[in-house]
DNA sequence: GTTGACCTTTGAGCCACTGGAAGGTTTACG
DNA sequence: CGTAAACCTTCCAGTGGCTCAAAGGTCAAC
């Protein structure tokens, strides 16, 4: 397949990939006759591992490097490289899944008030807050 | 309070705010005698919006923007402006949830596997993805 | 044979900060 | 009273992860 369909299956953008390879994120893509990279199955793999790693929020070398070592059929070494992180990230799930609870809970409540065109003034009283401890939660 | 005060309870950082500032997302601050920037619980009000609204994904000029209006006490104004964005990240935000019970469900499995010492080959299988459906979900 | 959708490269620009240098101020301690 | 640490100031450069524009080559369809 070509870069977009690449960037269409995995998610992402054209710009993007060529960007990793410039960056040496992924390999060198192979070329055809008319120079146009061209990209199988497991590249594609490779690029939806990146993706995923990074939507983890791992940056893009380590993600890179990691989706590399799955590549290279090491998804064990991968994996037990990433267990410290995988069991930081539950727990980084787990806060965030309660911030977006607390998201929609005042989402909710911001859109009832509109539509009963109440007034919604106390955007920003202290109510309901518990100072900015959920955003210290976010600091790594 | 001065502006690292203003920070820690906001939940962000001091070059922030000052970046804020410089940019003109927050007015010009007053200065104490000594030149350094005093705020009072207005300011802390005014980014903690900022911040509550970066987190939806409202760029920062936007962010400025409402929390400017918000200051300005039409918060309703805000509100109504903002209610087609909130319609719509309520869905991003379930969307959001969904990537999270997966990407849970991912490491909790991850996890089981890697304490089990089993191989964890499978990473790059198709298995369990409908595919990249629900990152085309996630761009705007 | 030309229109339009792809592809190529290069290089600049963007967002939202972050960090460092070089210096002034305040606070706590001995 | 001195000094060391912890603040504050400005300015400017750098970062990550792209994104966009320009200028051009390729290819499929009509």
């Amino acid at each position: 397949m070509r870069v977009s369909e690449l960037a269409r299956r995995s998610g992402t953008t054209a710009t993007a990939i060529r960007f990793y390879e410039a960056e040496g994120i992924l390999p060198t893509a192979e070329r055809g006759e008319n120079g146009y990279r061209r990209y199988d199955e497991n590249d594609l793999c490779r690029v939806r591992v990146i993706a995923t790693l990074r939507s983890l929020g791992l940056d893009l070398r380590e993600a890179g490097r990691l989706a590399g070592m799955c590549a290279d059929g090491r998804c064990d070494a991968m994996a037990i490289d990433l267990l410290p992180q995988i069991v930081a990230r539950r727990s980084e799930v787990a806060a965030a899944r309660a911030e977006l609870d607390h998201l929609d809970a005042q989402l909710a409540n911001a859109e009832r008030a509109l539509r009963m065109e109440e007034s919604v003034t106390n955007c920003c009283t202290e109510e309901g807050r518990t100072d900015a401890a959920h955003h210290q939660a976010d600091a790594d």
